[in-house]
DNA sequence: CCTGAAATATGATTTGGATCATATGATGCC
DNA sequence: GGCATCATATGATCCAAATCATATTTCAGG
């Protein structure tokens, strides 16, 4: 759960479990508030002109979806669960009362701005073309924390291309691979 | 400037001007506050264990950087001018004092969370793998706005895909392309 | 312990996007 | 008006990453 959410009161936190496929809350939908991820999967969802679904965003354990909800009416797009699991809601208006506290307001302003950042770098990361200098800044920016297929789905590459890269960067003496599948860098 | 600033008091603003290729700040330096662009660009880079330089994001007009500075002692990346332009620093002990405002809080909040709503989704965009997906799904997202080698820009597509794939959708009667240069959905 | 699934790993083939080239229409400027 | 520059546009070539295939290792569950 993400910290500035500590600082709401519990009343203020619905918790639910929704099956795959379910839908958390649909495009148009008055907002009740934001969502955070205990377990499962849950993507957004927009539905174009001819009807094409558009992941938007996909959501997993410890992440939150929907913030913006907070400041706005409507869902502007539907919560879809891709894999079954637990969920809270948090209230939108018990948020909104909550920006009077100041710690909760710099609380969710920390998460918010590493958030950003850290999304910020993403894109920049997969802007990359070539898949070793791709593989090698997600190295550096410690995106290898589990698996090689979690670190080449986040690189936005294949996970055969990410061995190769993986490879040819150890071949190169960039980084070290002491054991299968683990990686690091080469200091 | 992002709208929550203007809630800031204007003696914790400060505007500079740089020149290219001069640092608006170091990593390791003493943080004293964030930045926003008024006009030219600049880049966040950090220094790999070889001496690379990574760029972690690119700031434009309008834009702000070191959100995070706020919450940390010291900054964690360098501020490089790629383009010569005028900046305003915004104190970081006004920003955070400014916490106990709850209009600020909540303006900052709404700001924060639909730019990681915006991030969001251009991740999820630049990971479609098919150009013509990919120009399509950018088109629904409305990322079309000035012009076409932005556009790409944005996609991390190269300008000649983007044209080749915009010509395929107009083909395809799924966009349309009233006058040259000119695109937008078929509905 | 056995079995099936998933992660790790690498080879072969295909293909789509990058790159290079070129042309024309627009735009701004002196 | 003429010139340079940039956006638009499309064709040709090349290459790197996706895809398909296959094997081994690890690991969870019955």
């Amino acid at each position: 759960m993400p910290e500035p959410y500590n600082l709401i009161p519990p009343s203020a936190l619905r918790p639910l479990t929704r099956a795959a496929g379910d839908k958390v809350f649909r495009q148009g939908a008055r907002t009740c508030g934001l969502y955070v991820v205990k377990c499962g999967r849950v993507h957004l969802e927009r539905v174009g002109p001819d009807g094409e679904r558009f992941i938007i965003y996909r959501a997993g354990p410890g992440m939150s979806l929907a913030e913006a909800s907070v400041f706005s009416d409507r869902y502007h797009c539907d919560a879809v669960v891709a894999e079954a699991g637990a969920f809270v809601q948090i209230d939108k208006a018990a948020v909104l009362s909550a920006f009077a506290d100041p710690d909760f307001a710099r609380a969710y302003a920390r998460q918010a701005a590493q958030q950003i950042q850290a999304q910020r770098q993403a894109l920049e990361i997969v802007g990359i073309r070539r898949a070793e200098e791709r593989v090698y800044a997600g190295m550096v920016a410690d995106l290898l924390e589990s698996s090689v297929v979690d670190f080449a789905s986040a690189l936005h590459l294949s996970h055969e291309a990410t061995y190769r890269a993986l490879r040819k960067l150890v071949n190169d003496g960039r980084i070290a691979n002491p054991t299968r599948g683990t990686y690091h860098l080469r200091p």
